[in-house]
DNA sequence: CTGAAAGCGCTTACAG
DNA sequence: CTGAAAGCGCTTACAG
């Protein structure tokens, strides 16, 4: 295509001309460490290459860099849906610690479809991405699995998968703590919303509740849902014609929750009142709702950065190590309306 | 950086060799439409070439292609923040009619500052992107000007700015729209969260709310805020705290609806029954929240797909049409509870 | 300290 | 129908 009126960008070679040097003493001044460009020129020739870059607005053609170097300094990331709050909070910490590091990333959405999974890695890699971080992953690991297989550098975030390199939040021990305020409130039927069942995400968070429970006696009913307010809306309804019918709620994620609250208004109940619903990742939407939503506090931009960090680790060649940071429940009213004193003690011990 | 264990990709050459011709009809044959490829070489030639690229498991290097073409493929997009799921869900839009088209985005979030967006134009114009999709233009037009002046292809997509290519979403229509609800229930005090005073959204909606209470001979009063819950918390306050009060509220975006329904209720009123909130994007949430958000649609993925389109024709040196689509008013409870014979000739009447 | 050369993997006039 | 050549803009041994 003709790009009318756009000059065409500077190139080594202009600079080499203009300064009266060979474009590969160019390259060496502009791309080295100061120490490099030292050992390449003299002071003059050094100033002067300098000068003439910046004159020429001289910008390294990354495309014939790549080429050469065999490396795009490009990172793929695929995501289940970006317009999930929770994914893009996460892809914000990627992005943030790859500028760092001077690469770009882009981003994919699988809509945790394993073919679309497929054909979007296909595409990053027909791309000559250096490496890919993956927040899509499915329990069974198939996918996975296959990248593996095939040597390309990745990790993967939010969801671990097989013994893969992985950064999560630790959704067992949140799912624990949620159990725990549940019993302290006094609950004794309780229901669980558990999303999807191939993101280990809802599958430790669940088996954090329903295991802490288990240790008080009590079995606790789980459901499947799609991680949306309307899955969460209709896993809640089929949770509340149980009997005895459930007094309070967990929902393995905050619009899963929202969905929750939805239907027990629905059925004719108060929210947080005759039901209490606890969602999880605290979103910036929990402490605004009407009805202010207890949620476990996920660390999602922290996450996105410290998975691109360990996939740099994993692309160096170094043994990677995962990393499983630690979630905190933050209690707001949707679980302790009509129970102030509960509201007390709870955050006088710092839960 | 050394790729232990991975095999390089098979290239043009290595199927020329394999095939017996050169690299040159290789190219031909594999890159041109059928017609090309048929006029490139012999029927059993064509499917030999093609045989071998398969068998290989062929791709084109994106970085010799993009070197030799001067194209690179890729679009550059800017947000103001892709967690801001309106953002998410336009950039989905675009990523999914780039795909279309066989291109690549990137996305990059300008927080909505001035440099930011500076900075990451300049990196996307680095990396060589052929055009760019900005979603976070101000209405001073400063940096898109710039843009403009350097004759970088690009269009403006939910936000407008000078008289650049745009795909927009009809705001003042939309304002107009729940104006026109409140008066229909009867509302004679009412105010705007009017957003930040840069996006024209914001001042789109409010100036079309304030125009048709106008006609009606109401002054509107409208404060700016910043576009997520906490600012629609604060901004509503400010209204709460006038006299008379209120009762009903137009904010310009769904978040800072929420945000003022925290505030209604935290002011000892009732949200939806003293006083009225409606929102605007209709978000998936919007639907969903415990007390369902009145709220204007706006094609937010169309207007995504829409504006890459429109970056095409600008691309291809044709002469780029802006596009400004119909909003559409969503009733629900917060502008309803209460009024159920309004409700009824509402629904009727297809707002 | 500096240069000359080769080559990364493509595309595309030019020639036959 | 097919080939040979040039060149996109870099980097990096190799030489001096």
């Amino acid at each position: 295509m003709a790009r009318p009126g756009r000059t065409r960008p500077a190139t080594l070679r202009m600079i080499a001309e203009s300064a009266g040097v060979d474009v590969s003493t160019v390259s060496r001044v502009l791309n080295g460490s100061p120490e490099e460009a030292a050992r390449a020129a003299s002071r003059e020739t050094v100033a002067s290459i300098r000068a003439w870059a910046a004159r020429l607005d001289y910008r390294p053609n990354p495309h014939a860099k790549s080429l050469r170097t065999a490396r795009s300094n490009l990172i793929g990331v695929l995501v289940p849906r970006l317009s999930d709050i929770v994914l893009a909070m996460i892809y914000e910490g990627i992005e943030d610690a790859a500028a760092r590091h001077g690469w770009a990333t882009f981003v994919m959405n699988s809509y945790d479809r394993p073919a679309e999974q497929r054909a979007r890695a296909e595409l990053a890699l027909s791309r000559r991405v250096d490496g890919l971080v993956i927040g899509d992953a499915h329990s069974d690991a198939a996918f996975v699995d296959e990248m593996a297989a095939r040597k390309v550098p990745f990790v993967l975030v939010s969801r671990h998968a097989g013994d893969h390199p992985s950064v999560t939040c630790d959704g067992y021990k949140g799912g624990r703590l949620v159990a725990e305020h549940f019993l302290q409130l006094g609950h004794q039927h309780v229901g669980v919303i558990a999303g999807e069942s191939f993101a280990s995400t809802g599958l430790d968070r669940t088996a954090g509740f329903v295991d802490r429970y288990r240790q008080a006696g009590v079995d606790v009913p789980a459901v499947h849902s799609a991680f949306d307010t309307a899955g969460g809306h209709e896993a809640a309804e089929r949770l509340l014609r149980r009997h005895p019918r459930p007094t309070a709620i967990f929902a393995v994620n905050d619009f899963a929750a929202i969905g929750a609250l939805g239907a027990v208004r629905d059925v004719g109940l108060r929210p947080g009142e005759d039901v209490a619903v606890a969602g999880f990742n605290d979103t910036p939407l929990a402490s605004e709702l009407p009805l202010p939503l207890t949620s476990v506090r996920s660390p999602t931009h922290e996450m996105g950065a410290r998975a691109l960090e360990l996939l740099v680790s994993v692309m160096e060649g170094r043994k990677p190590v995962s990393e499983c940071l630690d979630p905190e429940l933050v209690v707001r009213a949707s679980t302790l309306l009509g129970r102030p004193r509960g509201y007390g003690r709870l955050t006088e011990r710092g839960l």
